[in-house]
DNA sequence: AGCCGCTGCTAAATCGATTAAACAACTGCG
DNA sequence: CGCAGTTGTTTAATCGATTTAGCAGCGGCT
């Protein structure tokens, strides 16, 4: 039992695929309203889809976009990006193609011809993390960058907000009354937007509160359990009055490591040290205890952002800046006011 | 400028389109090699990439494959298996489509017709997790099923072996000495296939080892870290001579709840527990101190199985049993010998 | 010369829809 | 009655490929 043709709609109704095509498409023709009702009881009756591919061919839109990963369907992390494109398309009628990379630039062409070969609608080009990449030159114009930007710009592109994200996080250590915070930075393996854009934001909220930045708060490690873990024992061998009472880490991972480093000399989270992660891990931020107070990546709406865009349904504000999307700050049970001892250490240097 | 066509190759090489199919798909007609090589230049020349939406709709075949799942894409958790489809998509020249149907019947009717009007050339019908569901009516025979199996049948299927990991983890323990083995399972919310697998793997080892179950020594938690840590303590609360040396976890997260359970009573991992998990879980097993010994799923082998079934590369052995895919463990460091006192009782029991 | 058979290539049908143009039937009007 | 204008529907072209059947040209054979 093959599927249904728009011809046999025209069989059983007796009537041209024609007089079909006009009538299932709500085109305003003069069409008799008997005409209308009996061309839709056949397709109900035949079971009649439209042949999408047949539909594509003639008008040359096929309801389809091409979305290009480096890695994110394999990530935990990144899902929500797909998650947010998908319901759109959805709303819309759109189906999505999803091809991995694995950051491979054979795979990579190979992807963009046979998507392009497919005739997609548009194309979103994303990452597992904000970072900036080269973009690929047989991208189509107009293809959306997701949770990366383009080297040289030209392409519509959106991106957490990690500089307010950051702000943000040392923002809620300050009104704690932490004065001496210390960032737990990653190790950039890669061009390190997202490290970057973060400790802008530290900064920032350092120079407003009046704190100096003491460089040796600013440390750095391997974006693991284990290095967050070894980067907070450096910070806590400090001498006292330099040790940190707070710390703003790169990443939620990260955070779980100083977890383990202060629990093993002993201290307790938030009494003896405030921590704060970035990125609201499922399975990780939630899971520690005491939760921890962390920044989320807005990736279920970057995801939204994108499809949107690509699907001409909105237009960035400007074209030539990628659209910041705001990370929220979760607020869970890491941070609390700074120990008794340093607090009033705190209030000695003001 | 628009896509070359197959007659502008026609024209550049002053053939006709006939003759430039013939070339490119290297069919075995009467050409001469003269012939060939004009066209391929000419193809190279105007940058021809043919127009997949025309060939599939004249060969009935689109090269894509539908992927339906209830929300791998958007969990952290399954990923794999979409890079094990897709990797065999690549290496055919098969493209993916990707719906997230959110466990939503009427998105899911929706997708299966979405996905059959685009001339896919099969299906794939994935979950999150090892369960049984009720196979949609409209999806077409040859449906592959990953990662769940039709309640009736009727469907090729690919499932990890619960039953096998569980003989696999509690072995691991037996082997360590342990004779009183607790299963920590998951309070079963859904069809609870996993769960009972696990616990016949279990049940099986401790017979072949002589062991009399307790089922004192079986309980349930919610599948969380707080669930696990609160059923640990259920376990650890029992008297000294019923308390179990070692644990099999439904998972990692409960696994990491144990942890928690056993660090605040002060009893270390594995010397005064042994813990084994269950799904290999990235941020998890190896993130926690020690290290887990843990079950991995094989989520890429089973995403490979499926598209290969789907594209017809391989056929299931037993057509109406899914296939099982083994379930390795992994061995690190949460698994060791039972305390003396406990070992020594065993020893009594014996 | 006439016919056969082979070689190399092309004409044209086809896949299943959309849509502009054409057409038949009817109405209204002078 | 004859012509123009409407209305309701159909005809046929089109999208860009694949593929079958067939045509033209040539060499060999009688």
């Amino acid at each position: 039992m093959a599927r249904a043709r728009i011809s046999d709609v025209a069989a059983a109704a007796g009537v041209s695929t024609a007089t079909v095509s006009l009538v299932l498409n709500d085109r305003t023709a003069r069409i008799t309203d008997a005409t209308r009702d009996r061309v839709r009881r056949a397709a109900e009756e035949v079971g009649y889809t439209p042949n999408s591919v047949a539909r594509g061919l003639r008008t040359q839109r096929s309801h389809t976009v091409g979305l290009i990963s480096d890695r994110i369907a394999t990530t935990p992390f990144a899902g929500r990006m797909l998650a947010g494109a998908q319901d759109v398309a959805r709303e819309h009628g759109i189906l999505v193609f999803l091809v991995d990379t694995d950051a491979d630039e054979t795979v990579e062409r190979e992807a963009i011809r046979a998507l392009a070969a497919q005739q997609v609608d548009a194309m979103i080009y994303a990452c597992m993390w904000h970072r900036v990449v080269d973009a690929p030159s047989s991208l189509p114009r107009g293809t959306v960058f997701l949770d990366c930007r383009p080297a040289d710009g030209g392409f519509p592109a959106v991106v957490p907000d990690d500089r307010a994200g950051g702000v943000a996080a040392v923002r809620a250590l300050v009104a704690a009354g932490h004065r001496r915070i210390a960032y737990v930075d990653v190790d950039e393996p890669h061009p390190p937007v997202a490290s970057d854009l973060r400790h802008e934001g530290y900064l920032q909220v350092l120079a407003e509160a009046g704190i100096d930045p003491d460089p040796a708060l600013h440390v750095r490690c391997d974006t693991s359990s284990a290095g967050g873990r070894e980067a907070t024992d450096r910070l806590l061998d400090l001498p006292e009055d330099h040790r940190p009472t707070a710390l703003f880490c790169f990443n939620d991972r990260i955070a779980a490591g100083a977890y383990v480093a202060a629990h093993r000399r002993g201290l307790a989270v938030p009494q003896d040290l405030s921590i704060v992660g970035y990125d609201d891990q499922q399975l990780v931020a939630a899971d520690l205890d005491p939760p921890l107070t962390t920044v989320a990546l807005p990736h279920y709406e970057m995801g939204r952002w994108a499809m949107e865009v690509a699907l001409g349904i909105r237009t960035p504000d400007d074209p030539d800046a990628p659209h910041l999307m705001p990370c929220p700050i979760v607020d869970r049970d890491s941070v609390g006011p700074p120990p008794a001892t340093a607090a009033s250490d705190s209030r000695r240097r003001t």
